[in-house]
DNA sequence: AATAGAACCAACCGCGATGAT
DNA sequence: GATCATCGCGGTTGGTTCTAT
């Protein structure tokens, strides 16, 4: 059985959306407010697919968009935050108020990849290049509890389990002797990262062996990389808990 | 001025995640 | 637990605009 299609495709226009479609859509938004995108096109009296609505509201047509040039501020934060998350552009684009997921991208692949690519080129083939491996890719996952920052212990290096503990909890301590293993990464619980939230990783939680709580690596020579569910708690951290990491890139990211 | 190629960007498509039943 | 509906995400496409020749 294959994927039903998300609407029916007769007689629904396809392409640029009018000034009267856009009109149709933001009085019917303003009204009735955003969701039930499925329903919306009959409603409003728009003859198009319920998704196609959603993005030209999301991209194009919501109050808060901001529209012209990315400043240099916030190609700086692109390119930092890409280093960070890979293609998660819409991660991205929630660090950046008023900035699309859709016009992040279209900016990375016009103009920043190739700028990224030239700077490579130019980096000599002997130095070694940890960027790669440092983009982690992750699923996102939705905040089911809160944490309290209480419940972690740094004499003993472990988590403290919340009452609903969790077997991804312990499993993270007996990996702490295999710091260079992502693995464990895979089964770690989102929740518990938010305790890191206002917390410099680096200091409070690095560990004796090299490596950190979030699986983190540190190498002797102080360069730190970064472990796959980090990524995971930076979505749940707002900007300036985040900038904190940024700041910090030079020493761990590079 | 004409045209080809490059660059840009809005929109589409397919898939995965999640919630409801 | 299975199925379905819905939403959101990231990759890709295609039309438009810009630039070089």
């Amino acid at each position: 059985m294959g994927r039903r299609p998300c609407c029916a495709k007769e007689g629904l226009n396809k392409g640029a959306w009018t000034a009267n479609e856009d009109q149709i859509l933001k009085n019917y938004i303003t009204i009735h407010g955003e969701g039930k995108w499925r329903d919306l096109p009959q409603k409003a009296g728009l003859k198009r697919c319920g998704k196609s609505c959603r993005l030209r509201w999301l991209n194009y047509l919501r109050p808060d968009i901001k529209r012209g040039n990315i400043s240099i501020e916030e190609e700086e934060l692109i390119i930092r935050l890409h280093k960070l998350l890979g293609n998660r552009w819409s991660l991205i684009a929630g660090r950046l108020p008023g900035r699309t997921d859709n016009e992040i991208k279209n900016y990375w692949n016009t103009n920043l990849s190739k700028r990224m690519q030239g700077q490579k080129r130019n980096i000599s083939p002997n130095t070694p290049q940890v960027s790669s491996h440092n983009v982690i890719r992750t699923k996102a996952v939705k905040c089911t509890k809160a944490v309290n920052v209480d419940t972690l212990d740094p004499k003993s290096e472990t988590l403290v389990n919340s009452p609903s503990e969790t077997p991804s909890s312990s499993a993270i301590n007996e990996d702490n002797t295999n710091n260079n293993s992502m693995d464990f990464l895979v089964d770690f619980d989102i929740d518990e990262l938010l305790a890191f939230e206002y917390n410099p990783i680096p200091e409070l939680y690095r560990t004796q062996n090299g490596g950190d709580k979030m699986g983190n690596n540190v190498a002797d020579n102080g360069e730190y990389s970064h472990g796959t569910d980090f990524c995971q708690a930076c979505e749940h951290l707002d900007l300036r808990g985040l900038e904190s990491y940024l700041n910090l890139e030079d020493e761990w990211i590079n």
